[in-house]
DNA sequence: ACCTGAACACCGTTCAAGT
DNA sequence: ACCTGAACACCGTTCAAGT
């Protein structure tokens, strides 16, 4: 890329940032072309689809993400590292409104820009779920797919304004499900 | 209504059930005008919004809903009544993709069309945890907000393309987490 | 190489004009 | 009363023309 191309994208990045943050994950793309000062058809070449875009958004964010589950795979005890792996997603879903949304839909068509981190994300969810159950630390009945719906919906969930605020309790209704806990009755 | 009216209106409902059935809710409404061979204004008249139009397609089902909701709540035993009920809304869910996304947003603005049936939703929800909780049939540590939330995000779960293979699954995993029910490990 | 204006086919909203 | 065409301000896609 040449240096004033690499300029120009890096600059509708930052300003691309601003906007979705501000309009999450639906924001007009003219809008984005508008506000960084470059013609739509500019941006367009950049970041063919609204995926590409959030790929190059996201990329730092879904990097740690799955660096951390490496971690948790082999350091925190399982029902704990599944739980963290919980937690971390949440984190991760509430970077930007409508995140969870464009990732449930990338989870179904090979040719999304996202596809590859839901993947990562989706069999991340497999290994830890599956370490824990081998340890006794999380219910049988379920996969790595039922965690992974779990854990989308979860994201999605308090992504809802009507549902935010009990956000941590949510969280820590599903967790404490996978994890099979006892509960009081 | 004058006759003719009537007759216009019950027409563009019929159409718009087999465009909404085929498009999903989002839908474009001129396209439901077009295929009813009304002026778009003539649509928008009779709904002027989308949540109208989806108040008056849903309007037999969430009646059924609520009407379900009413009897479970003096005949099945508590915790049987709070799984049918959500077995129950899982089969609203999928009547018409998108729909729980639509509830989800009228949820919070009292000035939706939908506004209403939500809160009916919500309730009834509200009233049959509260009545297995007394039972002994389900988990202390949440409540009415939580139960709906979960509702919701399980119905939203399903409607995705790549869930929706384990629906009946998370169904499962979602009731029998809410019961409180201890599972195997 | 890289950029862009303009044409295109869509969308929902609004309203003056028709029966 | 009821209907509707047309103008409007948006959207993302595409491409020929400019530097």
């Amino acid at each position: 890329m040449r240096a004033d191309a690499k300029k120009n994208y890096d600059h509708i990045l930052d300003i691309a940032r601003g906007v979705i943050a501000g309009h999450g994950s639906d924001a007009s793309m003219r809008d984005i072309a508008r506000r960084a000062e470059v013609g739509l058809a500019t941006l367009l070449r950049h970041f063919p689809t609204r995926e590409t875009l959030f790929e190059a958004l996201l990329c730092t964010n879904l990097d740690a993400l799955t660096q951390k589950s490496a971690e948790l795979e082999v350091s925190n005890a399982p029902g704990d590292a599944l739980a963290t792996w919980v937690a971390d997603w949440v984190a991760f879903a509430g970077s930007y409104k409508g995140v969870v949304d464009m990732m449930a839909a990338a989870h179904t068509n090979p040719g999304s820009a996202l596809y590859a981190s839901c993947a990562a994300v989706h069999s991340a969810s497999g290994r830890l779920l599956a370490r824990a159950q081998a340890a006794g630390a999380a219910r049988e009945d379920m996969n790595g797919d039922d965690l992974f719906a779990l854990m989308t919906a979860l994201g999605w969930a308090i992504d809802q304004p009507s549902f935010a605020p009990r956000a941590d309790h949510l969280v820590r209704l599903i967790t404490s499900a996978v994890l099979g806990e006892t509960v009081g009755k």
